[in-house]
DNA sequence: GTCTATATCTTGATAGAC
DNA sequence: GTCTATCAAGATATAGAC
């Protein structure tokens, strides 16, 4: 199977499909002929560039992973506290959350994980594991320097914070509030940031 | 449509299975002839009971929204503090979840919402609200009583609750770490209980 | 690379006998 | 209420011409 990295233009438009359709639908939601139909071209021309759709699904996991990396990389060279970090990082997902409540493709993905092929699920776990330790680190800085609580260790929060961002596209998507993963990110924040700890009686 | 109070003992086992299935693979992820392998009899006795496949997700979510109604009194009853019932509430979603890493029935649903027919996209928000404003309810009780911090409005702090339990299910699929709603909900509670707040420089 | 044609299976759903 | 038989539609996938 080729790389996301090498392939055609053609086929790149097929990935695009692909991770909108799953975005919006699932996996169990969209059928090769989906794909067709908002690529322009027929079914078998599909199957030429991804034999199966679990290659499919496969290959479009692995770009959305690597996007992520990438956007990762951006948001640590345009802020420098934890605070500002972790906000901007629930702007990749308010950014496509915004388009018809699109979901992450990973939240998905995952939520679907008990029906999909073993590879798709190995590389949605790999997601989330670049997720968890960016945060962690992002995480353990902002507590080192004072910015944010030490009342939680720096995975569980890292944790706590990937799956309140996640939940939140899922909630919302259920619901007719304003709900989504930029407030839901602002509102965890406040409880973050560290304050002097005084117990009350 | 009958309501779920008055089906039968068969119509009753239908809708276990459903559940379950709904759960574990969500509305596109099963067939009428999952159902009736599970319970045992063929497919069109399934449509005899119920006949097209959102009346049967339709009965599914119904029963189970009021199920978790009655949960949520129970919690009352049992528990007298908001962090406590907070945590026996993130007990309710545990509890499933511990079985082979089962979603929410809604989570699930609500993940798959943009392909669901409408009738079921109402229903699954009718119960988030009953989470949100029995979590409101709870949350303004601790609040007042100085038990969980007013950094966060009710219904902020409600939204992110149920935001991060949801979420937390659905990352915990797609990973192997032990993260999951109880694990959850005691590490968010850990930033909620109220401290006497005095930003740090 | 794309197409038509086709194979094969599964799906949600119905007809009608018992 | 349950069954066998069947349907029409849609799914993934392949063969082979252009």
């Amino acid at each position: 199977m080729k790389h996301f990295s090498e392939i055609s233009l053609t086929a790149e438009r097929v990935v695009d499909a692909g991770e909108f359709l799953i975005r919006e639908r699932g996996y169990n939601g969209f059928s090769y002929d989906d794909v067709a139909q908002i690529v322009g071209i027929k079914k078998p021309s599909i199957h030429h560039h991804f034999p199966t759709k679990s290659e499919l699904a496969l290959v479009i996991v692995q770009r959305y992973t690597h996007r992520f990396k990438e956007s990762l990389l951006e948001i640590e060279k345009k802020f420098a506290k934890a605070p500002d970090r972790l906000l901007a990082y629930a702007g990749l997902f308010e950014k496509t959350y915004l388009m018809n409540r699109q979901l992450c493709v990973c939240g998905m993905l995952g939520a679907e994980a008990s029906s999909l092929p073993e590879n798709i699920n190995h590389e949605v776990g790999r997601f989330f594991k670049v997720n968890i330790d960016w945060l962690l680190e992002i995480i353990q800085d902002g507590q080192r320097l004072g910015l944010l609580t030490t009342s939680v260790s720096p995975q569980d929060m890292a944790e706590m914070m990937l799956a309140a961002l996640e939940g939140s596209m899922v909630v919302g998507r259920g619901m007719m509030t304003h709900i989504g993963p930029a407030k839901t990110a602002e509102n965890l924040l406040k409880v973050l940031i560290a304050t002097m700890t005084m117990p009350q009686v």
